[in-house]
DNA sequence: AGTCATTCTTAAGATATCTTAATTTTTACC
DNA sequence: GGTAAAAATTAAGATATCTTAAGAATGACT
C-alpha cells in the first residue's frame, strides 16, 4: 500500500472502522498535488471545488480586509482537512484565498466525489459528521478563548497549544491569526523575556 | 399531529425529506420540557446529556472567567438547537452554565437516544451533519468577523444581522457576548444617536 | 401606587493596543 | 559571499477600551 494510502488510512480509522476495500474505493476518489510555497489553492471570488487533506506542509486560508492587510483565519499542517468551508459546502464565490506557507503535498476531494461517496459508503457520512464535530468543537472554543483573552494571553495561548504550528508559521502571520498588529506582538515578545 | 411534532417537522425537512413515519419514530425519543426564566438545563461542572431544540423561548450558554464575570459565548431561541458541544459530545464535564433567560419549551435529545437513532436513522446522521456543518460555518464567521471587528462595529453587526436576539435579550447580556463591558456599550450607543 | 432589584447611563482616570516611521535582523537567491 | 527582499524590532504619540464609582431609569412584585 502506498504511504499516502496508508496515512489516509490510519486518519480515517481515528474515527470509524474502514477496511481495506473501503478505503480503496475512497482514495480511488482522491487527487495527490504539490503546491509550491506561496502558490495558491484557492483564490477569491473563485468557487473552492475541494476540501484539501494536507500530507505534508502548511496551509493558510486569510482574506484581505477594507484596509488592504492580510488577515489569516486558519492554519492547517500535516494530516488536517483545510477548505473554505462555507464556498466549498455551498458551492459559492469564497471570500477567502487558500495559500501554501510552504512546499505543500495534499490530496484534493472534489465536492462532486464527495457526494458520490456518501451515498456509497455511509460510514463515511459518519466520519465527516464526527470531523465536523471536531472542528466546530475546536472553533467554539477558540472564538470563546480568544474573544476574551488580551493580545499577550493569545499570543502565549497559541503558541503552548500549537507548538507545531508556532514554528513553521512565520510571525507576522501568527499576529495576524491573532488579531494582534506584529509591531505589538513584537513588544509582548520583549516583555515576555 | 401535535403542534410540536409539525415544528419539528418542519425543521428537519428543512435538511433532509423525512417521511411521517421516520418523524414518529424520531419525535418519540425527544421529551419535551418547560424551563422557567433563570432556570439552568445545564450546570457547570455536570456533563450535559442532551442536545435542546428550542420550541419557544431564549436559551443562553456562557461561563464564569477568573474574575466571576459571566462571559456569555451562545444565544439561541425558537428553532435553534443548543448545547454545551464539547461536554455533550465527548459526555464530559461541562465549563459553561445553560440557563433559560426566558420562560422557554425544549425538546430533549438525550446522546443516549440520538446513537439509537443515527444508528436506525441514517438520514439523521446526514441531517445532523448538515446542521453542525451550518453551526461550524456561522461560528467561523463569527470568530472571523467579531475577532477583527471594532466593538462598535461588533455591536452594529449583531444588531443588524440578529435583530431576534437583539431584541429579546438584555442589553448587558449582548455586551457580554459581544465582549464589551455594559459601561462601554452604553458609551457607544449613545454616539451613535 | 410603592418599594426593591435589576438594568442602564455617565464620567474620570488608567491601561491596552494601534499607527506611523525608521532601523535592524534574517532569509532567499544569483 | 553579496545583495535585495522579507521579517522583526523599536519608539512616540494617538485611540480604543476598561475600571471604578456613582446615579438614573426601568421593571417586577406586593
Amino acid at each position: 500500500m502506498p504511504k499516502m494510502k496508508e496515512q489516509i488510512k490510519t486518519y480515517f480509522n481515528r474515527y470509524v472502522e474502514f477496511d481495506d476495500a473501503e478505503i480503496d474505493a475512497i482514495y480511488e476518489k482522491l487527487e495527490e498535488k504539490t503546491f509550491k510555497k506561496k502558490t495558491f489553492l484557492l483564490e477569491e471570488n473563485t468557487i473552492c471545488r475541494h476540501n484539501y487533506f494536507i500530507l505534508k506542509g502548511v496551509v493558510r486560508l486569510f482574506y484581505i480586509d477594507a484596509k488592504g492587510h492580510e488577515k489569516i483565519t486558519q492554519f492547517a499542517i500535516d494530516n488536517w482537512w483545510i477548505t473554505h468551508m462555507e464556498s466549498f459546502i455551498n458551492q459559492i464565490p469564497s471570500s477567502q484565498y487558500l495559500q501554501a506557507v510552504e512546499d505543500t503535498t495534499v490530496l484534493c476531494l472534489s465536492k462532486h466525489n464527495l457526494e458520490l461517496l456518501y451515498k456509497e459508503h455511509p460510514k463515511l457520512e459518519r466520519m465527516f459528521r464526527l470531523v465536523t464535530e471536531n472542528m466546530l468543537i475546536a472553533n467554539l472554543r477558540k472564538s470563546d478563548i480568544y474573544l476574551q483573552m488580551k493580545s499577550k494571553e493569545r499570543y502565549t495561548f497559541f503558541v503552548e497549544k500549537l507548538p507545531d504550528f508556532a514554528q513553521r508559521v512565520p510571525q507576522y502571520m501568527i499576529a495576524s491569526y491573532l488579531e494582534i498588529t506584529p509591531e505589538y506582538l513584537s513588544e509582548l515578545r520583549r516583555q515576555r523575556n
